[in-house]
Formats: structure tokens, sequence, C-alpha cells
DNA sequence: TCATTATATGATTAATCAATCATATAATGG
DNA sequence: CCATTATATGATTGATTAATCATATAATGA
């Protein structure tokens, strides 16, 4: 059991375009997959295998009503993440640590 | 500007094991490329390469002395990224969610 | 100056990835 | 039962990635 490797494969599932889309998506709650592929703008398919993906690596999970399948954040951990990674972007942007490191 | 993009990216360079184990490597405080490939197990050139790619992503920074460069975490809230992704993998492994069945 | 130590980079390769199109499966209502 | 809607999957493609070996650059001290 490789704990590193397991460890980079959530950080990893995180950080990819359309899949950081599905988490922002589902922020709000368990959302079908024909209301996700609309709302970030892609494929049904593309999204359908970033989804599956997702639940593979412990990221969502799934459940079934009738045809459709809801899917919605497995741990409030993820939240958190995306969080602390949208404060190091902006920190990054603004300049702030450069310029104080620089000073 | 993209912000999904540079946030996808942050997560991106924390999702690789090697750069992983930069990471943990590093929590203790800056060290030179001499010290981290040994203690990580990698070539020299392709910890050099992570090295630079984590510098580009904002991840860490540089600092020269004589030849040495030493290079050390720039945000504290990489330290807390990795670990909420920590917390994740011991739940999904404990099985309390189950990393197994939903593969 | 020369040998040594530290780091970076060019070239290559195999592997992985994301997206797309087409098609398959499966549930539902009429 | 059939048409429709929702979702998943096979096949393909171009792009990106990580690792490796070899070599280049650059600082230091003898």
């Amino acid at each position: 059991m490789d704990k590193t490797y397991l460890r980079a494969e959530i950080l990893k599932t995180l950080g990819q375009p359309t899949r950081l889309k599905i988490v922002d998506f589902l922020r709000e709650g368990e959302r079908c997959v024909c209301e996700i592929f609309p709302a970030i703008n892609e494929e049904q398919s593309n999204t359908s295998r970033h989804l599956n993906m997702m639940v593979s690596s412990g990221i969502l999970f799934r459940r079934k009503e009738g045809v459709k399948i809801f899917y919605a954040l497995k741990h409030p951990e993820i939240i958190a993440i995306v969080d602390l990674a949208t404060t190091i972007m902006i920190q990054e942007i603004t300049g702030r640590h450069s310029l104080l490191l620089a000073a």
C-alpha cells in the first residue's frame, strides 16, 4: 500500500481543470450528470469519464435514482484543499509573496 | 488569466509522487539539491527538473549560496493541503468510505 | 589553472492523459 | 413494446509527462 502514491492520486485528481470545475459545481450539493456537463461546458462522455475516475480516487460518491446518477463530494476536506489552492494562487498573481521576499 | 487553470496547476504539481516526496522532505526547512535527491531516492537530473517546475508553479522558492541552490516551501498552505489529502486517504483506506469498492 | 562538486538542460522514450465521435446499456413514460 | 432520456464505454488521436543518460555550466578550493 503505497501511501505517497495514494495521496498524490487524490491531489492529481483535483489538479485538472475540467475536474476542478466539477468540484466547484458540486459545492452546492449533489447533481446528476445531465446537470453537470452543461454547467461546466464539456461533452457528456468526457464528463462521465472524469466523474468515474473521481469516484475511483475517492473524491466523489455516486447515487442512483431512476435513470439519473447523482454525484456529490465525498469529503469536506476537498473543498478545504481547493480553497487553499485558491489562496496560494491569489498570493502568486498579486505578487505579494515575491515582493516581500525581494524586499 | 485563467484562474481555474492556475489553481489546477498548483494541485497538479503537488499530485505527483516524486514531487510529493520533495514536499515532505522540505517540511523541516530549506534543503539543497544535493540533500534532496538522495533523500527521495531519485536521480539528480530528475530531481532538478521537478524542483524547477515546482518553482515555476509557485510551490517552492530558490536561494543560491555559492555552488549550492537551496529550495524551500513557499507557502504554509502547501503543508495544509497535503495534510488534508492525507486525511482523505486515511479515511479511504480505513474503509469508512471504501476506495476499493468505488474502483 | 585545474580538478571537483553542484546544478541544470538537451535529447530520447515509454507511458499516461484528455478529448472526441460513435455506440452501447439501461430506465421510464406513453 | 417503443421512443426517449440518461449515462457509460470502446476506439482513436494528439498532447503531455516522467524518467534516463549524457553533457553543459558554474562556483570553489587546492
